[in-house]
DNA sequence: GGGGTTAAGCTTTTT
DNA sequence: GCTTAACCCC
């Protein structure tokens, strides 16, 4: 990634070559961390230390999975021996090795915050909290609780002495305990529970000092985001070796919303008195007017190691920042600069980032860009892993794993939909509570007898959902690979025939989706040669993002992705949008939080942001944008004027990112900025927008006003281009092109008397 | 029990 | 503006 950089510079030299003991490394973004961990690593490997006596650790798989690679070219084979990996990772695999002795069943599963949110609602409605809290609320309270490391019982004993939101205290202290105990029958942790019950084993007398001395070396990496509980389990890790690395940026820590204490790098040096600190400050990144504005923005904050980024780049083009009347105008501009830079500059459009602060703010600059036919790819947002097929096909498969797995039982018993209703779930759950056991073996007995209430079709459907368990558990005991159980899992569910049957687009993409599940089981057979598991699958799968997919740079499309995704990556051209107080920095409110670190933590993000420019940084800033549907004004990010004068050029017009602009030409910008012009017809000599004839699914969304009127719909995903509808209110018409589905569809409908229009198609009848 | 309609919540950021 | 959860009717 760094390619510019040959040899180490003599800051990254020593701290490559140290020897034994703690060390600090401070360094700064651009400036080589990885390349300083990773040689680290090699140069240790080449001094003697066995490669599995070496422990790596990082925060996201996409920065482990860059250090394998990078280290596997340096040292071959050895690279497979080490321990790389998230934090959640490794704590995982240690469980798995030692986890009965804290008496967790090796093929326990891990929840992600929708179980968890699934598993809380349940608890709330059993004791009748549902009225007063929320799942996700709660959810938030344990979470929190749990990065403090505080248990059950601590919660409970908190409880009563708490004053201010005491009744959430109550709440939290009757659920969290249930949470867990429920967590616990169903052989599940969730993700916090991955650390705390690694550090419980750190506490366990046996297994405690094995583990103390297991590694000669543990490396971390993004220090500064480590929160109290990975804090203790990384120091127990080294405790016998003493040789703990900490690498990490007070300025880049933006994770404080979840449990980061960036004042572990501080205390680091508390800590490790003895420790060696090293500042890397060189960076290879970014040119020096980039490097300005950043540093001027992150200066701005109080207490912080102080560090100034300097290169040996030239000082490069000015930071731009164009203001736009609204998020489209915003978005249109941004499209048309990219035009610019590839037609003219003859950048690749996978050299271009967009950058927000929220997912919500892509959807506007997918319309443009697919207006303009610009390839992009979004990372994040909504996790493949995450959607509902797929979390459902894996419910079937760890109820395989566990049939004490309640939570999957009621996630999949009637999906898809094989009659088996809400009474009786509710008798089976009766049943279960009655005899103590499990939902799926109540399911059994209610098949074969049990529950006279239960009518006779009813078992009958019970037995069928417990026979396609069986049947799954059959195959999974004949040594089946992951993808035939995947593959069987989706046919003898009914999942296949259902989605087939009912042909719809959004049907179609749920097959493929589930199609790609098979896929990544198949891989991941080749990969482990046939001996990987059905509970290693699911964990890898349990503990991937969104945002590991796709790492780095794009091919030949544009990077759309949030702040946050974009930590570690780097990119010739970024444009920051969303330049706005209150969008950025949030400003949001939250309760016991200071407002003054909040700013600073969103002045931390400001800083990533910007520092991931290597030769251009462009921002953009909208004077109204639309919030839930609802047009708010807004001014421009303070973060804005935190940026020297000199390093900032303020435009009006795209095709002047070409040239650099003259200096009367800025100052004209400038007062044409201040007037906040909305007028862009000074873009006469951008590309012009496809006109209505020429439309297709890429300009449909453009410049068609929508019309919700209320009317009758029947059937919405039938009417498709062609169809001749009737509209309650413009009457009569042609439908020109359909997207998305259910009552959400879209129509493009040339109507005899109105003309074109786009309307919901729940408001549209067909002829 | 299933399908369809309405209402509420949501938008910070993620392992 | 969009998605999910609750509600209502067949």
């Amino acid at each position: 990634m760094h390619g510019h950089q040959v040899d180490l510079n003599p800051e990254q030299e020593r701290a490559v070559a140290h020897g034994a003991g703690p060390l600090l490394v401070l360094a700064g973004a651009g400036t080589g961390k990885t390349r300083v961990l990773v040689h680290r690593i090699a140069r240790l490997v080449s001094t003697g230390v066995a490669p599995w006596d070496i422990l790596a650790v990082t925060f996201s798989n996409k920065a482990a999975g860059e250090m394998r690679q990078r280290l596997r070219a340096l040292l071959g084979l050895a690279a497979e021996k080490m321990w790389i990996g998230t934090f959640h990772g490794t704590c995982a695999r240690l469980l798995r090795i030692h986890g009965q002795h804290i008496g967790l069943d090796a093929n326990f599963t891990i929840f992600d915050d929708d179980d968890q949110k699934r598993i809380i609602a349940a608890l709330l409605k059993d004791n009748q909290l549902d009225e007063s809290a929320t799942p996700q609320g709660v959810r938030g309270r344990i979470d929190r609780a749990k990065n403090r490391g505080v248990d059950p019982v601590e919660a409970a004993a908190d409880a009563p002495s708490a004053e201010l939101g005491s009744y959430a205290e109550e709440i939290l202290a009757t659920i969290y305990p249930l949470y867990q105990q429920r967590l616990a029958r169903e052989n599940a942790v969730d993700f916090n529970d991955l650390l705390l019950k690694a550090l419980e084993l750190a506490a366990h007398s046996q297994i405690g000092p094995e583990l103390a001395s297991r590694f000669r070396h543990v490396l971390v990496d993004e220090f500064q985001d480590t929160n109290r509980v990975q804090y203790r389990l990384v120091s127990h890790l080294s405790r016998g070796s003493g040789n703990l690395t900490a690498v990490g940026d007070d300025d880049q820590s933006i994770y404080s919303w979840r449990g980061a204490e960036p004042r572990n790098l501080i205390d680091f040096e508390r800590d490790f008195p003895d420790a060696t600190v090293i500042k890397l400050e060189q960076n290879y990144r970014s040119t020096q007017i980039i490097l300005d504005a950043a540093n001027g923005v992150i200066g701005k904050n109080r207490h912080r190691h102080d560090k100034a980024l300097w290169t040996e780049r030239g000082s490069g083009e000015p930071v731009l920042w164009e203001q736009c009347a609204d998020e489209r105008v915003e978005a249109d501009f941004i499209a048309r600069a990219m035009l610019g830079l590839v037609g003219e500059e003859g950048r690749d459009y996978g050299d271009l980032a967009v950058l927000y602060r929220t997912h919500a703010q892509s959807r506007v600059i997918e319309e443009q860009f697919r207006r303009y036919s610009i390839s992009y790819r979004i990372v994040g947002g909504v996790s493949f892993f995450q959607r509902k097929e797929i979390k459902d096909v894996l419910a079937y498969l760890r109820l395989v794993i566990q049939p004490s797995a309640d939570s999957c039982f009621e996630r999949v018993i009637n999906v898809p939909s094989r009659g088996i209703g809400k009474t009786t779930v509710e008798r089976v759950r009766a049943h279960a509570r009655s005899k103590n056991i499990s939902l799926l073996d109540a399911a059994r007995a209610c098949s074969q007898g049990a529950m006279t209430q239960l009518r006779t079709a009813a078992r009958k459907r019970l037995a069928g959902f417990v026979d396609i368990i069986d049947g799954l558990r059959d195959v999974l005991a004949a040594d089946a690979s992951v993808s035939e159980l995947i593959i069987q899992a989706v046919e003898r569910s009914g999942y296949r025939e259902r989605l087939d049957a009912e042909g719809t687009p959004d049907a179609h993409d749920r097959l493929a989706n589930l199609a790609e599940l098979v896929g990544m089981a198949s891989d991941f057979d080749d990969e482990t040669e046939g001996t990987g598991t059905l509970v290693e699958f699911d964990e890898r799968i349990s503990l991937s993002s969104a945002t590991d997919e796709s790492d780095g740079r794009g091919t030949t499309s544009v990077t759309l992705m949030t702040i946050h995704a974009a930590k570690g990556l780097e990119f010739p051209v970024v444009f920051l949008c969303g330049m706005e107080d209150g969008l950025f920095p949030s400003l949001r409110e939250r309760p016991g939080v200071d407002q003054t670190d909040m700013l600073e933590e969103e002045r931390r993000l400001a800083y990533v942001a910007m520092t991931r420019a290597q030769d251009r940084l462009i921002l953009t800033n909208a004077h109204q944008r639309r919030h839930w549907g609802q047009i708010r004004m807004s001014t421009p990010s303070r973060f804005l004027d935190e940026i020297p004068a000199n390093s900032l050029a303020v435009r009006a017009e795209p095709e002047r990112m070409i040239r650099e602009p003259s200096e009367r030409r800025r100052q004209r910008n400038r007062r044409a900025a201040d007037r906040a012009s909305s007028n862009y017809d000074e873009f006469s000599d951008a590309p012009a927008p496809p006109s209505y004839e020429e439309f297709d699914q890429r300009t449909y969304y453009d410049d068609i006003p929508e019309y919700t009127v209320d009317g009758v719909i029947r059937t919405p995903d039938g009417i498709d281009a062609g169809a001749a509808v009737n509209h309650s209110s413009f009457g009569e018409g042609t439908v020109i092109q359909a997207e998305g589905r259910g009552k959400n569809r879209k129509l493009l409908i040339d109507f005899s008397d109105y003309g074109l229009k786009t309307v919901l198609a729940r408001f549209v009848e067909r002829l």
